[in-house]
DNA sequence: AGATTACTTTTAAAAGC
DNA sequence: GCTTTAAAAAGTAATCT
């Protein structure tokens, strides 16, 4: 039927960057509409963005990380927003800081529902993780690429820890051919 | 040299002493839960191959103690949820859950997911219904699983909600609130396993 | 008996405890 | 190891009407 690989959607890009300068947190979370700045419960300051969405976490070293974005188009769109922001409050921010994406998280749907039973011992005890009491997903590492795959009862899946997106396309052809060679698709 | 040679008794001696609280605990929570003693028995197989593989090292003997019996029950096929072990245990269901993925990872040992049926006769005892219901639950497990019903479902309430189509069937009703006390699970756990088990058996 | 909200799992970075 | 941020998957649970 459909391509799984067409299925794939972007839900989450996280990325790390830094404006090169040294932050005075206290004023920013002064100046900055919406900042959440709690030094106490977590060292950095919460920056979110509306459009497009996404949650900046802003350190005194200038480093920021930024996460909820639905592509990496978004994440540099976001971020140019949050530079823009503390320019206004006349912080020097460098021309074009290096955007580095660190983890992107995909979602896709296999169209079948799958007997993860059957594919805990298939794929092998050693390498699966599949606990249904404490969670619903089966929990699937794969070494080329580097990413985890939860793989669900309705045929659905979430792929983490891939910095491209191509990583996403790759596991879930490879998640699709071993399945197939199991006989444990369709 | 007479210190290093100290030190390696006091080392020696500290490490019997932690074997020996853990195989401890082990016997203490193996009681409370009313295990055989042969799961205390693979409970400190399991804990003393975690502990000549380093694997305690930043972590509780409680907890480490606690998740090789639960692991332990699982083998034996006499499993206990992770509830039912933490009631037990002064460490908290999460981090036993989570110490038991660990160890289980580590010393490869290969645990197959519960099968609900598993809980069936302990779960039936306590509810005190005959034999009759218990081989009905049984078969409404294996013939909604084979459908791929089991799917991503917790092993107890898969159990209890089989259990309380059986009890009907049998005209040995159980209440839900019944089932769900000796399960551990809520009612509205139970209704819809049950519901999507009746449809699958086609009982309309 | 619903509906809503919230928590379980995975992933990555940041600074500090 | 923990703290915070976001997001999906599906199951379970607590709380409110």
């Amino acid at each position: 039927m459909t391509d799984p690989k067409e299925t794939i959607n972007i839900e989450n890009v996280v990325a790390s960057t830094g404006i090169g300068q040294e932050l005075d947190l206290q004023s920013v979370a002064m100046d900055l509409e919406g900042a959440d700045y709690d030094p106490e419960q977590f060292p950095g300051l919460v920056y979110r963005t509306q459009n497009p969405k996404s949650a900046a976490l802003i350190f005194r070293s200038g480093k920021i990380v930024c996460t909820g974005a639905k592509s990496t188009a978004d994440v540099h769109e976001s971020l140019e927003i949050v530079f823009d922001k503390l320019r206004e409050l006349n912080i020097e921010v460098n021309e074009n800081p290096e955007i580095v994406v660190q983890n992107i998280v995909t979602s896709a749907d296999l169209g079948r529902n799958l007997n993860l039973n059957a594919i805990a011992i298939g794929l092998g005890l050693e390498n699966i993780e599949y606990e249904p009491e404490q969670f619903p997903g089966l929990v699937y590492r794969l070494d080329e690429p580097e990413v985890v795959a939860l793989l669900f009862g309705s045929g659905k899946l979430v792929i983490t820890g891939g910095k491209k997106p191509e990583d996403a396309e790759q596991a879930v052809d490879k998640i699709v051919s071993r399945l197939e060679e199991l006989g444990l698709l369709e | 040299r007479l210190r290093k040679w100290q030190e390696r008794i006091r080392t020696k001696d500290a490490g019997e002493r932690n074997l020996q609280f853990a195989l401890s605990e082990i016997d203490r929570m193996a009681s409370a839960l009313g295990v055989p003693r042969s799961v205390r028995e693979v409970a400190s197989v399991i804990y003393r191959r975690a502990l000549s593989e380093d694997l305690i090292r930043g972590r509780s003997i409680e907890g480490v103690a606690t998740s090789t019996l639960y692991a332990a029950c699982r083998q034996e096929g006499i499993p206990r949820s992770l509830e039912e072990v933490a009631e037990v245990s002064r460490v908290d269901q999460k981090e036993i859950g989570r110490t038991y993925r660990y160890i289980s990872q580590e010393l490869g040992l290969e645990m197959r997911p519960v099968d609900p049926k598993q809980y069936v006769p302990r779960f039936c005892s306590d509810l005190g219904v005959s034999e009759e219901v218990q081989s009905k639950a049984n078969e409404i497990i294996d013939t909604t699983a084979e459908q791929g019903l089991l799917s991503g479902k917790s092993p107890t309430g898969y159990a209890a909600a089989a259990i309380y189509a059986a009890s009907l069937l049998c005209n040995e009703k159980k209440t839900q609130r019944e089932v769900a006390d000796v399960a551990q699970v809520t009612e509205v756990t139970i209704r819809n396993r049950y519901q999507e088990q009746i449809e699958a058996l086609g009982i309309h």
